[in-house]
DNA sequence: CTGAAAGCGCTTACAG
DNA sequence: CTGAAAGCGCTTACAG
């Protein structure tokens, strides 16, 4: 009792018994028992699973780092597991049910899988899209607008005088590519200009696919004075494409990309990029969840959240006046 | 006590009522309140914090990833904790023990940092510093020989034929840059080979200190045939020199890295270099950590434990014979 | 200011 | 095969 005061820090314990309470702790080593804590606290410890197939993506990694942050303070687990194909998409999935996940996070592209989706459905399970541009009505989801992320680089690029402005599209499984491209489309009808069909090349949202975008784009006689990938990693292979050819960026390209991922500030010259919250995006899931977990927990049905965060136009060395 | 019987499918339930409870727990949505299970079992949950001062490294990532792939095995609970300057690092110190953290990880740089491990050893709570270079007799320690790495790189290349080779030195501050270069110098003296001081210069891990590097190699009239950086950001940096230098890659010159972080599979051609295995260092760290917690809390006095992991090089595109 | 008693949700002997 | 009882380590009224 009174050790249980002296710990939680509670007034009415004199301080000759709180000193010997202390001492007695350091004596024994003695931390408190977390479990019994929760237990009485009526706080039921809970786990959330997330499935993801993109290994070395470093968006993943900025999810956990934000998931962290959150489910630390709530208390809840996370637990991750990898997949590759569709079969060890399956064993995956199974794996976390035996767990007993309460929920699970589903970041991209796994995110528009309807397979995992409507398994977890039919299993009751609270589940969250990450980053979907097609989020589905019953599945909650936090993602950014794609859409006007790329609305808003294009007619930046444009307000900096730039006419013939080249486009390297994403990979078309992924459901935001397409979000982006139109978003571009948008903003040049928007300013009554033309797009050059050999201007826009198509990428797989990788530096290799990139690299071979680059030299598409940049190879030829006529040229556009702007580049903008839908990611980083390829913008960045684009930019070293024109590192080969000897084009001066930003004075004679600007090129700019998506996401705002660590390679954006690796290279040189660093990269404009629309920003993407993705530690803040990470925390929100978690949250979403969490809450979503609690209200199942005690009996009620969960409604499913959209939430969409804010992006930034990251304005860095890779661009400039045309 | 049926019911707890058929969730933990045990023997000795009949078929009917094992149904039964079944069915009584999807209708009422009952899942297990896993606190109470632990408490029950004896098994205290317990936290261990990490912190960082490197937020934008893949490296830490990586070692987030097998850390939790570990903590949610045995069912720690991970906290994440950044810090910049010297207060910052006292207070996330502080926030950490507030929280009541029953062990703590410290990722370079901080594996170094007497004070904070000063501090930890004082509150008596179990650390663990990780790929330090100068690992404490008294504190627990995962890391690679980064010497026997450089050295085994060195010999690689010389055995490819290079003769002239030059080498980015790292971060002075951190303590692995000297090893990683006492071994280049090592695998260089074993056969016989000068060292052109010129083809020596200091870097700081970073992309931005590698391209100053890998100018100051390349732009001059005698230049090396392999260049060993003593980390994949700066050896990244070095090939994007040699590529607007117009230096073919590996046919002119080769380069490798260190580390094998994201970076070197991101770039192209892709990177050289000494595979860390940083995920299972991860998973490891938290391991041991989790040992030494359960002996302190069942009043042992932990002792420390230093693992020394495998590294591997990889050969990739960035590297051909003379 | 202090401590005996009850109860959080679970599991494990124990007795039927 | 089934269930009543005790106990895990904690906290929260409750009574002194």
């Amino acid at each position: 009792m009174t050790v249980s005061r002296t710990i939680n820090g509670q007034r009415y314990v004199s301080p000759e018994l709180r000193d010997q309470v202390l001492a007695s702790i350091r004596a024994l080593n003695y931390t408190v028992n977390k479990s019994a804590r929760n237990t009485r606290n009526g706080s039921s410890a809970y786990c959330i699973g997330v499935l993801y197939s993109n290994p070395s993506s470093a968006y993943l990694n900025e999810i956990m780092l934000g998931g962290l942050q959150e489910s630390s303070r709530t208390g809840a687990q996370l637990l991750l597991e990898t997949c590759t194909g569709l079969a060890s998409q399956k064993a995956a999935l199974k794996k976390l049910l035996a767990a007993g996940v309460d929920g699970i996070i589903l970041p991209p592209p796994l995110c528009d899988s309807r397979l995992t989706i409507e398994t977890l459905k039919a299993e009751g399970i609270p589940t969250l899209a990450l980053a979907t541009a097609r989020p589905l009505e019953d599945v909650s989801s936090v993602r950014i607008d794609d859409y006007q992320g790329a609305l808003a680089m294009t007619r930046y690029l444009i307000g900096l005088g730039h006419r013939e402005i080249g486009f390297v599209k994403g990979d078309p499984s992924h459901t935001p590519s397409d979000l982006r491209y139109v978003g571009f489309l948008a903003a040049m009808r928007e300013c009554g200009l033309d797009i050059d069909p050999a201007f826009v090349v198509n990428g797989l949202f990788t530096y290799r696919s990139g690299l071979a975008a680059g030299e598409a784009l940049l190879k030829k006689k006529k040229r556009p004075t702007a580049v903008f990938a839908s990611n980083d990693d390829m913008a960045a292979a684009v930019i070293a494409v024109a590192h080969g050819l000897g084009i001066k960026i930003p004075e004679e390209l600007t090129i700019c990309g998506f996401d705002d991922t660590p390679v954006a500030t690796t290279i040189w010259p660093s990269l404009t990029t629309i920003h993407q919250p993705i530690v803040e995006i990470g925390r929100a899931a978690v949250a979403i969840l969490s809450e979503q977990i609690e209200r199942q927990q005690k009996g009620e049905i969960p409604q499913p959240v959209h939430q969409v965060m804010k992006f930034t136009l990251m304005e860095r060395g890779s661009s400039a006046p045309r």
